[in-house]
DNA sequence: CTTAAAACAAACAGACTGTTTGTTTGTTCT
DNA sequence: AGAACAAACAAACAGTCTGTTTGTTTTAAG
């Protein structure tokens, strides 16, 4: 298949880092193929002669981006004793990691709009959101979040949660990025409190303070 | 400034009703002028002359849409004794919205990708932000969520985890929606049980069942 | 050294965007 | 009512972009 793979790599490399820097900065509709061959010192038969097309190489952006992230993530996931601790020390190498703008762009913006929740999960479901996912089910095996909630659905909560937080928070100063990662503790210790009291969640609501 | 403000009205209407279809369908790229203009059963001079440019279009749908969203939050929100399920009690409204994939599409997936946070969050402010803003404070105030939580943060983490609830939970069957709903109430009253204990949540963490 | 396939370059066709130029419709003033 | 004028709309145009096709260079294998 690839007659001379070491130059194949090597262009590839460069047309992806050329338009990683190009989508991460203006954002996928204003890049065009010529602007990302030229960054590239390539011609834009060298582009498409590598990917099937613009989408195609937004995809590899992406896909190679989640990699980095995850990696960056996994490296600082030292095991804690408290699985909930383990969820945040996750939650805070992710917004770290969400501090490059480019970053943000490709993966909390642009991605989902280009490439559709379908493959967008197909890329992170085995990067961050697994993380995430696996935090969860160990947290609720050891009665640290309540068992009555579904899994996915409060990973997707979360999720959302942490991106958003990145989007909003992480642009900004120092004070905002504590009080980001600050408020989202707050969110994992108060479920952590409703699995230690032995309520079921169900049974909450249409009350004053402390209902029972 | 219109000399003809019935038929002006009348036909930028009939064009945001047609582009609202399309771009909520297939997405802001996939859509061309011609298109819109086509469906709407008028030329592409005049879409040009109501609109200066194909994002001018989209911006108007989308504001168009936070506004419909809006109206329909505020009429369900019936003032409720405690704060906490005042904010619940708007989630599930937004929710219930939310179940149009083509109000997903144009507020969640491509409305941030092409106006960008800025624009987004000026649309935004005046409508379905403001409802969760003034609840988050106003539960505040109450003693019902920790007063030491920056309000602004924690409005942005649950603005994410109610968009991604809605995006990954309301394409879905029923019981997926119920369990969205139902995980999202249980951090609300998680926070709230944060509150109620006189626990400054900076001193939570790194520590087993109910460390203190 | 020959050769065949991969890697790259350049030219091309179709489509789309935004602008310009021209025409129709409706209002306003006398 | 009729002239004058501006908004509303239509159509043609220039420039750009995407994806394909055709042609050239490079390189590994025989």
């Amino acid at each position: 298949m690839a007659k001379n793979p070491v130059r194949s790599a090597r262009t590839r490399k460069t047309i992806l880092k050329a338009a990683r820097t190009l989508f991460g900065g203006a954002g996928y509709g204003e890049v065009s193929t010529p602007q990302i061959a030229d960054a590239a010192g390539v011609s834009r038969g060298a582009l498409y002669h590598h990917f099937r097309d613009k989408e195609a190489v937004f995809e590899a952006v992406v896909e190679a981006e989640f990699q980095a992230i995850a990696a960056r993530i996994d490296a600082a996931a030292t095991a804690q004793h408290d699985p909930i601790d383990d969820l945040v020390e996750g939650g805070d190498a992710f917004f770290t990691a969400m501090s490059d703008p480019v970053s943000r762009r490709l993966l909390l913006i642009d991605g989902p709009a280009i490439l559709g929740k379908t493959r967008m999960d197909a890329l992170d479901a085995c990067t961050t959101t697994r993380t995430l996912t696996e935090g969860v089910e160990a947290a609720q095996r050891a009665g640290r979040l309540p068992r009555d909630l579904d899994a996915a659905a409060l990973t997707s909560l979360m999720t959302g949660a942490y991106d958003q937080g990145a989007i909003d928070g992480f642009g900004e100063d120092e004070s905002r990025q504590l009080a980001t990662r600050h408020a989202i503790r707050a969110i994992w210790f108060g479920l952590s409190r409703l699995a230690s009291a032995h309520t079921p969640t169900s049974a909450l609501g249409k009350g004053g303070p402390n209902a029972h």
